[in-house]
DNA sequence: ACAAGTATCCAAAACGTTTCGGTACCTCAA
DNA sequence: TTGAGGTACCGAAACGTTTTGGATACTTGT
């Protein structure tokens, strides 16, 4: 039915395809044609280049060569089929990372493709644009033995990915954790968001302010509640009423950011400081601030949570709460791969401790 | 010698890897084992699943619900080194990606792995440090059969990566092309940045500028003549003499354009405009011009090149000529898997035409 | 001269799929 | 009754490796 017809390109495309050497397509050289050219069987020759010790040495040299000159390359696939193994880990772009903005999956996921390179693991990345697709995704990957495990991030409260992932007792490891009201029985690395937006909305509370707003992200999201959480313990530990009214709902991107913050401030002019759950709705926020004709830091007072780029760079800097993006994918990746190879992690749990940053548009305390 | 023992960290991990349902370890099912369940060959089972008009209806019916039933997901790996084909395309992340305000490789990896994704192509990504590392890392993954075709960017002259994959006949796309003295004989990706360089130029003249720096990239880039051209063009065509020591190279980094811009401002301080060979080196240079108390966009203009989330949100905005990263790596993608299914693609070379966009670090007219 | 040991090699099976070339049976027309 | 044509099925080979379990020949010690 499928007849893909390897190489038929090589006749219509008008670019040359022909080797400089010789005027012949490229024939994959295998281990069978390496043996017939050295005269000996391909249990051998495999085993010579596999550097086994039950072979001569003069054959092994003479193998060697003979694969060297005849650009031998081992066919992964064939090796990773009788392997059972394909020294490769999954990572699914969710839709989110396709906003033209988002620095946060591309920042984990080099840290993820960092070190499963350094580990001799391929990074298999898909990318989907749906809930279901990207379940799906997972399912054809993992199942599939097209990877050895995955990477699951932005993690949903009751997550149909780790569901599968847990039901099936596939390796994965998740970047992000549960909600908090659900077990956290899995894998995971995550930064302690709650502690994070508590240190923020202290810090705001200590230069002052009493009526600070805060800009929540969508509920589906498993960090959403610890993030409201922190928010809602700073006030407590100062003992400043916490008021439904004053916490909006973004959905990460700037633009809600801002939409959201201009909300804030039209219906509680008395609100002087506003907390994002995150830095993109944050910039957003400052946006909003400045398109009143007020200044950020000096009227209203800006924080966000993540420490992407742009908050170094944006004017006035952002306060923010940095949260290691590229490390947590290193680890991530890490832990992935001491599951695969059957090495106990020493944690399976990684709480981070973010880092409160304090940028100008803290302003100054009232 | 290498005996992987998969599934052995389920014996020592802390975690219940055991499955909710059965108290047993998860063993993938075959499609053997959905024959033995059905009571018929594998071949008929193959053939009924693959929608083949030699079963019975009834037959094939049975043997789907058993399938699904038993969650059998083919093995993808014994599917490809059947058919001889990956459905798979690489990229090799460079050194440079990983530097953490790196914008350019994350957004083409999202535009090639956006397109991968729509053509059921998986994308393999693999980072590597050194240019041996990533010659190697084609070998494997191209000569190993992993891939179908690859991806190459960020261009050098005489790239090594192009003379192996053209020499071996491996479908592979460039974003980039080669320096203007090489013959572009590979079907690429790219934007006429020799154009784009030359319409921010031209437009630092039309604003009155006449001692212009140019912040320069790494002469071993492919790109780097282009845009040098580009620089000169726009200088020729206004009669502006063409001073070799108004030219400093950079490393592409923002910290080598503030470096950059400071020498020159020490050594030139009649130079009233400075463009750039990147967006980033475009930004360092605005902290040098503000860390020696002048004004962007006042005293000294500043140019980039790329338009770089940070160029729109940096004070001043970045004046920059637009170049369509994500949408680069949709088109070479795009054009990879035409070559990989056989179709000659309309285009073998696409060159960009960039945009100029205007922001305040052009200043005023002089 | 024989047994035991060692060095070197290899055929066959296995990994899980798809495809090739059948076979067996049934029905219909001549 | 025969042959043609169609339907439903299947065994075996193939993809390119690695591993298993010998086999062979040579050496060594008695």
């Amino acid at each position: 039915m499928r007849n893909p017809k390897r190489f038929g390109h090589l006749q219509d495309c008008k670019i040359a395809y022909f080797s400089l050497k010789e005027d012949v397509l490229f024939m994959p050289v295998t281990l069978k044609d390496v043996a017939a050219a050295a005269g000996c069987s391909v249990t051998t020759t495999s085993r010579a280049l596999g550097g086994y010790d039950d072979v001569n040495e003069q054959t092994r040299e003479r193998i060697i060569t003979i694969a060297k000159e005849l650009g031998y390359q081992p066919n992964v696939l064939a090796r990773q089929l009788q392997a059972q193994r394909a020294d490769t880990i999954g990572f699914v772009f969710p839709q989110a990372a396709h906003q033209p903005d988002d620095d946060f999956f591309s920042l984990l996921m080099k840290g993820i493709s960092y070190v499963a390179s350094n580990n001799q693991f391929d990074l298999l990345v898909s990318s989907q644009l749906t809930q279901e697709d990207e379940l799906r995704a997972y399912q054809r990957i993992a199942a599939g033995r097209r990877v050895d495990g995955v990477i699951v991030a932005r993690t949903l409260r009751n997550d149909p990915r780790i569901k599968y992932l847990k039901n099936n007792n596939y390796p994965f490891v998740v970047s992000g954790r549960s909600a908090p009201d659900e077990p956290d029985d899995f894998p995971y690395v995550d930064a302690d968001s709650q502690a994070g937006i508590r240190q923020v909305v202290a810090h705001f509370i200590g230069y002052g302010h009493e009526h600070i707003g805060f800009i929540s992200s969508p509920p589906e999201l498993a960090f959403t509640e610890y993030r409201l959480h922190g928010y809602r313990d700073a006030l407590a530990a100062a003992n400043l009423p916490y008021r439904a009214d004053y916490v909006v709902h973004g959905d990460l991107q700037r633009e809600s950011g801002q939409q959201a913050a201009e909300d804030l401030l039209r219906r509680h002019p008395q609100i002087t400081a506003i907390v994002s759950s995150n830095d993109a709705m944050a910039l957003g926020a400052m946006a909003a601030v400045q398109s009143i004709g007020k200044q950020v830091g000096v009227d209203v007072a800006i924080g966000g949570f993540d420490d992407i780029p742009l908050a170094r760079y944006s004017v006035p800097g952002l306060t923010t709460v940095r949260q290691p993006i590229y490390h947590i994918g290193e680890l991530v990746a890490e832990m992935l791969i001491q599951i695969i190879n059957g090495e106990a992690p020493e944690e399976t749990g990684i709480l981070l401790e973010p880092e409160l940053i304090v940028r100008d548009s803290s302003g100054q305390p009232l």
